[in-house]
DNA sequence: GCCATTAGGAACCAATTGGTACAAATCAAC
DNA sequence: GTTGATTTGTACCAATTGGTTCCTAATGGC
């Protein structure tokens, strides 16, 4: 990440009076609800709480506050749901992977991840590169769980399934309300490993 | 869909210089490829080969375009999946299903409904009408060779699944270019039916 | 030929776009 | 308190945005 501060301990001048962490949470939830394109300075401002000036200077510009939220998520949501899946210790797979809904599912915003993808994959390598790498994570996370409650026959390509499933519940979640029946659709895959 | 000329036979006045389904589909592609918003009016008229005083007269406005593309989709391409699904006779269901993959896979632009799904289904009423309108004609198409292939049980739930993974796919295809095993796991899911 | 009607194209518009410049403010070091 | 370094907020910028106006061109009906 781009930070004039970046380095110092103790640093000379005038202090920041917002915090780096909670402005890019803020960036992360609008571009998470509008999209990138559709995110204009004037929004991205208020949702940072910050001015143009602080802005400019913490930040290199609009595109790399993206790329920064991208990798903050990566650290933050993906981290933490990998490792809820590797220390689940649930009765069945099933209760395991209905961990990476442990984010309250808001239609309205989907998962940022394929929004991310759909939005500006094929043309921003660097959006590209995140996004896929991030699915490489869950996936492999996904695995962890069905080899520890299964076999390990197969669990690479029932894992690929399962993302796969997931990520088309996310895209379509964000038109067909109602039809949220995830656990439904799990157990269909599930079921014939018997897990 | 708008259009000034809409009902006449013979109208009166300087005739159209245009094929108004030429310019739908250059409109169409262009959406396709760029999305909505991050497609500006110079694109699309470029795409549609209009200027702006013939496209502001045939078509109300961007918004109104892109609506109307989205009816173009519905009525042409899914229509077409549709009854070709309808009217299959390949040997396996999972041939019959692959067909939803007639037309060029190109990772650079992903499904359109898909696209348009995520960027718009939840701030644009009328498209969310319209994506989650053509995501269940694709199911109940989808459902219809597995009752013509299997048996009636769970067929609604499985074509629920095969649609959440097709939109899957097409999310991910946009990122994670390569891993484009859709038969397989068409195979995976269909596997426990035994079609 | 004349008129009503429509299409085409360029000039124009206010508003918004992402980004910069710069002066005032606030700190550490001395 | 002076100096140097950094943040903050405002004024400003050129370029682009989607959309309108208006004049000319081309047709059918009479």
């Amino acid at each position: 990440m781009f930070d004039a501060r970046d380095g110092a301990l103790n640093p000379m001048g005038r202090p920041r009076e917002f915090d780096t962490e909670t402005a890019l949470k803020g960036a992360m939830d609008i571009f998470w609800r509008q999209g990138y394109v559709a995110t204009n300075l004037p929004d991205l401002l208020d949702a940072m709480g910050l001015t143009r000036g602080s802005f400019y200077k913490a930040f290199r510009d609009k595109e790399s506050v993206y790329l920064t939220t991208l990798d903050h998520y990566d650290r933050e949501v993906v981290s933490r749901t990998v490792r809820a899946l590797q220390t689940c210790e649930a009765e069945t797979a099933s209760e395991c992977l209905s961990l990476i809904f442990a984010a309250p599912a808001d239609p309205g915003r989907g998962c940022f991840i394929c929004n991310a993808m759909v939005e500006l994959g094929p043309v921003q390598p660097e959006v590209k590169a995140r996004t896929s790498r991030m699915a490489d994570r869950l996936r492999d996370a996904i695995k962890g769980v069905l080899i520890r409650y299964g076999t390990q026959d197969g669990a690479e390509e029932t894992a690929d399934v399962i993302l796969h499933l997931y990520f088309g519940h996310q895209a379509l979640g964000k038109a067909a309300a109602g039809r949220a029946d995830w656990p439904q659709r799990l157990a269909h895959v599930l079921a014939e490993r018997s897990l």
